[in-house]
DNA sequence: AATCATCTTCAAAGCGCTTTGGATGACCGA
DNA sequence: TCGGTCATCCAAAGCGCTTTGAAGATGATT
């Protein structure tokens, strides 16, 4: 069914029943309604290209995800980002078109897609420090919006990030607080910027209290699940072990756990850990109790922002970017606990 | 840049243009070079829209991911699946449209992406036994592949599955064979196809030896770390526990493992642990030696080969569905080990 | 009764591409 | 010389929609 039959059936012509269904007001009330009745009733939708074409709009959003080309690595937190994103666009109206890249093909992508037409904006995932994607797009002329920030790129710009460096000081601070001095921190790779910033906030705090911040106690890496095993591993085979961990993501932490454990110790009571938790919901962190403190932020909640932050771009160009800098909470759980005095063995305890 | 701009400055019409770019033949090789040159030249890319409302496809495949409206569940797998299928995608110049969809909602999705004329064809997610979407999709004439099967659907469809019962009756095999005969199955929610035909898989192999079938041992639900967790330690709260555990993936085998560690026991040598590894990018069975015994299959691999098997189908209508049955290799780590001869109390039992 | 403003409705022109159904020569054999 | 066959190229129609510019109908105004 299309607007022709439809116009056709009901004895109007396109024009009244585009006008009719688009709810411009030149139409007659009674005529509307009789449009409106017909269009259900004979389930008629406007052909998506066909509009676009007229339109000049595509009613589409992309989002470019970078893959690691070495490791195939897709990074977890996009299934839920983009179930958060995909609300928006589909209470809007919108399309949501995704291309899995090499990262390294990106720019072609960017000009394919804003040549062809396939889209009104994008979702640049996984900013890295001066990333040139963010220049890239402001050339091209594709409204996009930043989930994270790009630290050393100063235009103005939509982004959606959320406040890692105070997040992982706060954490730091926690640690610290419970008298923690030998304080590892597991992080993602440190050229993406949300790294950069969480080690930031790690070091000011660090340096706040005159502890000495040590590279040996820090790792960078994809967060997988192994690699929090073996930076684990690793640490805990120095004489001076870290007493505490601070990581990057659940899924690591799940490493570190793993390596603590393996060691013999209790995770909360001879070594604390505290971790990023991005509230995936195929990894919730524990029931009612958390199994790890834990900063925390819905990445889902991220996806959602963002969409509309930039549907608010996409409709109004001329108003200044708009940005949302979410705080992380702090969750208190069962991985941590005060520094354990090396004193005599447990016994007195329990 | 478009079609006619780029004839003009070519002082050639829009057809022969056309027809230059579409390796038509009924166009000098001189001036397809010519043309071809110039087109890169001058960036020009055919426009997504007007080319699909000329030639009446969209280019486009559609995903259409249910959502567990309860919990807000998005399947872990899902990121690994569209990485794979997105490669294929890219290779032959299609899109990817995805939409999340609360489960219930789905009808509604198809025919209208259908009527609209977004894609070409759909992926279908998560197949139930009985899967209403099936015979929707028949109906509605949308082109579509399966990832999975949907048990008591005979009409011919086109699908890509992993052999998930043989995969299972192996695992179980390989408990029994190591002495194990208390085996639990902590499996995902059972109206989903996938999982009802591993439980059909455990169920045979017990049964081959006749092993009573216990109910006790079995629980199903969302596969969360946290469902694991509490699955396990519900079970070795048992009078007789488990001596082995068939987990249903990786995540939930992690909670799995948490519950056996944090009673004290050792994974591989006090209890065994079997799962499934759909090989997801961020979450590696451990390096050289996997840490879990393992039925494996890349669910990236899955996506690759759907897609292509999808794009066959709408290529050429006429063609009977192709379909695809994996199988999953057993890939024996460090989670299993012989039954071990209960050294203390329990001697007097069996 | 003629004029005008106000509602409604419509025909037709695009949007950028593919594709049908010719043109236009060049070349060839008769 | 002429019709016929190819090889190239082109004008124009059409895909399904929006939107411009106008026209008819109605009622109010003079």
């Amino acid at each position: 069914m299309n607007l022709k039959e439809l116009s056709t059936i009901l004895g109007l012509s396109q024009t009244t029943v585009s006008r009719a269904l688009n709810g411009y007001p030149e139409v007659n009330e009674a005529t509307r309604q009789r449009v409106l009745v017909a269009a259900t009733q004979h389930n008629y939708r406007p052909n998506t290209r066909a509009k676009g074409l007229a339109t000049g709009r595509a009613l589409a959003i992309g989002h470019v995800i970078p893959m690691a080309t070495k490791h195939e690595m897709v990074n977890p937190i996009f299934a839920d980002f983009i179930a958060g994103a995909g609300e928006t666009y589909a209470r809007n109206g919108y399309d949501m078109v995704i291309s899995v890249v090499d990262d390294g093909d990106e720019a072609q992508v960017y000009r394919n897609l804003k040549a062809r037409g396939t889209i009104d904006g994008v979702i640049l995932h996984g900013p890295r420090m001066n990333d040139p994607r963010i220049p890239l797009l402001d050339e091209i002329g594709l409204p996009y919006g930043v989930h994270g920030r790009a630290s050393g790129i100063n235009t103005p710009y939509c982004w959606l990030d959320v406040n890692n460096r105070s997040a992982f000081r706060r954490a730091t601070d926690f640690l610290l607080d419970l008298g923690h001095r030998r304080i590892a921190l597991v992080n993602g790779l440190e050229f993406m910027d949300f790294a950069h910033r969480r080690r930031g906030g790690y070091e000011d705090a660090l340096r706040a209290r005159g502890v000495p911040i040590d590279t040996a106690l820090m790792r960078s890496d994809e967060m997988t699940e192994v690699f929090g095993y073996r930076s684990a591993v690793e640490m805990m085979a120095r004489p001076e072990p870290p007493t505490a961990y601070l990581v990057a993501s659940m899924i690591c932490a799940l490493g570190v756990r793993r390596a603590i454990e393996e060691a013999g110790h209790v995770l909360g009571r001879d070594i604390s850990v505290v971790t990023h938790d991005d509230m995936l919901s195929y990894l919730q962190n524990g029931g009612d109790v958390p199994i790890f403190t834990a900063t925390r932020s819905s990445v889902r909640e991220a996806g959602r922002l963002l969409a509309e932050l930039l549907l608010d771009r996409i409709s109004d160009t001329t108003a200044p970017p708009g940005h949302i800098l979410l705080e992380a909470e702090l969750m208190v759980g069962r991985s941590t606990g005060p520094l354990a005095t090396p004193a005599l063995p447990n016994s007195a305890k329990d």
